[in-house]
DNA sequence: CGTGGTCTTGATCAGGATCAACCCAGGTGG
DNA sequence: CCACCTGGGTTGATCCTGATCAAGACCACG
């Protein structure tokens, strides 16, 4: 079942944590030509709403924001890719135009997975397709969760909680400041909210002791009290 | 593929729209035991937020609503299941205790498949897996709409689209009333905001002619302005 | 005939969106 | 080297959508 292919030892499918684990030698080796990953600047967008994705993405490196554009023009962000994610299987598998954009926030290390391969591991490799399965699966119940959050919490609520969130994603650095750095626009484009919101909330947060600022890094100073703030559990 | 098992005609496995069209003779005769759908009158609950699920639903006939409960009791509506819809795999599939609840809103005729069965057909039958992944990726993508629907739409925009959908998901009957009779309260917790502002809404809606109403059957009677009210495309 | 659930309407209130200024840092080009 | 510009960040003032509270109507049901 695991992979010991010396030639993948450096591509983004030789990964103990990600799904590619699951795939044979023999498997491995009909992704010969795709091994190489290729590199992404920050602000590069590698692919967009509307986009027919002919293959999907494996990160190995860097950070990629997932977002989809409503029809006044703003961003809604879903999710984040990091090392060992895959981007636009969801568009392949159910065989639809992208429902996301992806764009570099992290400059990033990044394969192609050509979509035949990736259908005919889903098809022959019955551990690779419940892998693929439970990825699936976990990100439509943090998607659930999403929806009963922004349908229900207050902004301050939300804000806590991604905050919360982006830790548990990112962790944090040697001096405790979370492992990556968002404009207060892109923030309220997780939360769902204006600007001006997640920098009044941000400073309250950070006024009543419960985060650090420092320009765009965020320190958790009493986690315990966040997450009472976040409404969470 | 596709199955002639004589013996399930009448059970929940033999649907020619389903998933379970994909499941062979001898995978089908694993589910001798399961084979007769139970019966839920309007109201029961099939299984709840928190519960441990040792197998899935499937639904041959009825509707049951899918949703959420928030910390201060509000329910969130998912999505409904219907006729040839699963309910319950993702939790299984996660290994996670169930994220919604299960009531049935149209008495049903439902089938249980064990968790096990369901592991054993998705590792062995690639057909199968694929049609799971599917429909796991058909809802993925929905939930990332909604999200950003309900980040950044007005309660009428929402409410709008929901009638769209549940048309969609439920069709019409002879007089053109959706199939589907929900309480304003239901409505409220589909959209996500507070019941009054459903009932005002709806009477809006209903006042420029964009919708009839009749107690809680809704007809629309002209879509393409509805589409405009909902900002759909 | 009462009772509980649903529906409706009106009045009030507040959470956040929006608009408008201004600051600041880091480029850029003359 | 400086004037300028641009993109974030911040703050304050104002407005409005939609939540909440309150009260009554309607209806089905035991």
């Amino acid at each position: 079942m695991h992979n010991n292919n010396k030639a993948y030892k450096n591509s983004c499918f030789f990964n103990p944590e990600s799904i590619f684990r699951f795939l044979t030698d023999n498997e491995l080796e009909e992704l010969a030509f795709y091994r190489e990953p290729d590199s992404y600047k920050r602000g590069t967008i590698i692919f967009e709403e509307q986009h027919r994705m002919k293959g999907i993405y494996v990160v190995q490196k860097g950070v990629v924001k997932m977002y989809k554009t409503g029809y006044d023009g703003r961003e809604q962000i879903i999710r984040f890719a990091k090392t060992g994610d895959i981007m636009g299987f969801r568009s392949v598998i159910s065989n639809d135009l992208a429902c996301t954009s992806a764009k570099v926030i992290d400059n990033a290390l990044i394969c192609y997975l050509p979509a035949e391969n990736l259908m005919s591991f889903v098809k022959s490799n019955g551990n690779f397709a419940l892998a693929l399965l439970k990825i699936t699966c976990d990100e439509l119940g943090e998607a659930n969760d999403f929806i009963t959050d922004i349908a229900q919490k207050t902004v301050r609520e939300r804000l806590a909680e991604a905050i919360i969130h982006l830790k548990q994603t990112f962790d944090v650095d040697e001096l405790g400041y979370v492992n990556i750095a968002l404009t207060r626009e892109e923030m309220a484009n997780i939360v769902g909210t204006a600007t001006e919101s997640v920098i009044r909330l941000l400073s309250e947060l950070k006024q009543e002791g419960l985060i650090e600022l420092n320009g765009r890094r965020i320190k958790i100073s009493d986690e315990a009290r966040l997450i009472r703030a976040a409404n969470m559990f």
